[in-house]
DNA sequence: CTGAAAGCGCTTACAG
DNA sequence: CTGAAAGCGCTTACAG
């Protein structure tokens, strides 16, 4: 059992130690005023003696912010064991966010009701300043709630026109194109897409541009399957992808994970991944130059877009509005065997 | 640019609206006192009409509880990348606590020093009920420190025996050494450990129940390598375990990722994983089954022990001591290929 | 059962 | 430059 809990050191008693007001102990520590160097040393001496520091709920009742970003993540708890996002995103941002004295508060919920409970809540309760927004998916729901709740936030994507909200995301869709005019140029008529979470924004977009290009080529767009982002679901995929009258000689899978499982499952199926069959993912999860063989992929930097969010909070809670308002961030593409061999080969 | 904030309601306004108290909104928010059912719904109805919640600041400053829990890493953000532990450790935490109506505040420091001031702060703040203290070291300065500050905390991982903390954790010792003895029943004389991160407890515990087996059957422990839970520090040490002198027939991964890593020199160097070299890791990471050839591991239940972890620590906060103290969990084994052909076979 | 009042630990105009 | 005082939004003994 921990030591029963001593009595609470408060203002008063820095005050009383230094030999000032609590005004005078209150000042030194919020920087504002000016007072004499010499009078700071003695109230912040004080205040580590005893180990004093302003009580944060004390502070926030007179209104000023709760110095805390709300992160509401609506996502299947099973999904979250593979996903590089998550946790790159939040070290990138709890990293610019606690240099400047922020912290984040967390909460996965399972359906959109929840969530919109736990944005309200969060906003009466004063909990937070601001919010993460990610994940984005069709006719969002959370923009609208944003603007009833007059909250600040960022949004982690690339948002609908209308909505004018300070965004980072990453721009991949040259390079998709580009990767997957190196297959065309190297003679794929048949390249297939095994795309994400139809609901998720960033999926559809991945599928759309994976069609356009073939379109532009005049090739069949008919080789694509839904993986959902996981495992189970890719491998599904795959083997119906593969095991079709007319077998596709290449596959974009909409993250690495799913990659990863449909390259085992073409093993199974007796077929080279890289020859028989060309692959690259998306994401760039570290264990890529690992697997057997390397796998190609449009490679994200998750730390660095976090990071860049919390700069923009920062901003934005400081009452400078964001410019640009939408920042990006270019994926880019790193070719390993898996994408097959290379033209001059 | 959202709208602008407009005037905050406080419990004036929902008392003025119901026609009563102030007092009788605050009890009829915390359930102790009775009201008539009546009066509650009057005032329920008027706070939801205007969107009033309790100020959580405000309400905090009576030393009433946080209702927060504090989650301090420190861990290199690029080794989040792949770590199942984190993601689903919180997911299970977290799916407790907020059923609780608890948060959780994250924060990633670089070292222990920042870490200290973290601990303090928050305390000293008034920022959190207790701590989630699990990456368990040597000599854990973290013990000292709660103590000191008088704060409640679980420990993810096996405490120091004199320490007396609430813990979870997962049991593998026996698991391991069973796996272990199936290599040895086998034939296998020249099994390898690549291990963690030496100044993680759990690192060395794996590395010691490794060494222990081999000594009971007179078996060298001479194939040991760090490759410290990263990718390349892992296909580094698997390199060097593979093209010594005598070479290892089976090698035992301090996590799966490592392993993946180094199936894959084992790949490059010409040799059959399952085959020539047998192997298993640990975690249980969702890929596993997907590798060529799937990988034999101790698979974890990350999101059990996250959740449990919340458990303990609603029942700590309620002042009900944790019985037991320490609280385990079964890790087991997951035979796939890659352990090799079965004894039968 | 319920209201009026004091007080939680801070911050911030307002005097001096 | 600095102190005394009011007030932030709530909770909680204390009266009635």
């Amino acid at each position: 059992m921990p030591p029963a809990k001593r009595r609470r050191v408060t203002i008063s008693d820095v005050a009383a130690l230094a030999g000032v007001s609590k005004g005078a102990v209150s000042r030194s520590f919020n920087g504002a005023e000016r007072l004499p160097a010499s009078t700071v040393k003695r109230i912040h001496d004080a205040a580590d003696q005893l180990g004093w520091r302003p009580n944060a709920a004390a502070r926030a009742i007179k209104g000023a912010p709760a110095h805390t970003i709300g992160f509401v993540l609506q996502r299947d708890p099973d999904l979250l064991g593979l996903d590089p996002f998550f946790p790159l995103f939040l070290a990138g941002l709890e990293r610019v966010l606690s240099q400047n004295a922020y912290s984040i508060t967390i909460r996965f919920v399972s359906d959109a009701t929840e969530e919109a409970r736990c944005y309200k809540d969060w906003v009466a309760e004063g909990r937070v300043d601001a919010f993460i927004v990610s994940d984005l998916r069709d006719d969002d729901p959370r923009f609208a709630m944003l603007d009833d709740l007059g909250s600040a936030a960022v949004v982690i994507g690339e948002p609908p026109a209308d909505v004018h909200r300070p965004s980072v995301f990453h721009t991949s869709d040259e390079c998709i194109e580009e990767v997957l005019e190196g297959w065309i140029t190297r003679g794929h008529t048949r390249i297939a897409h095994v795309m994400g979470d139809p609901n998720l924004q960033h999926a559809r977009r991945r599928r759309d541009v994976w069609a356009r290009v073939l379109e532009r080529h005049g090739l069949s767009t008919d080789a694509l399957a839904v993986g959902g982002f996981t495992e189970p679901g890719s491998a599904e995929a795959t083997r119906e992808l593969l095991t079709a009258a007319e077998r596709p000689t290449a596959i974009f899978y909409a993250n690495d994970i799913m990659a990863a499982a449909g390259m085992r499952v073409m093993s199974e199926l007796g077929l080279q991944t890289g020859s028989d069959v060309a692959v690259f993912g998306f994401d760039g999860i570290p264990l890529g130059p690992y697997l057997s063989p390397p796998l190609a992929t449009i490679a994200c930097d998750y730390i660095e877009l976090g990071s860049i969010a919390g700069q923009v909070l920062l901003e934005e809670l400081a009452g400078r509005p964001a410019d640009p308002e939408r920042r990006t961030l270019p994926a880019r593409f790193v070719e390993r065997a898996s994408y097959g061999a290379d033209a001059a080969s």
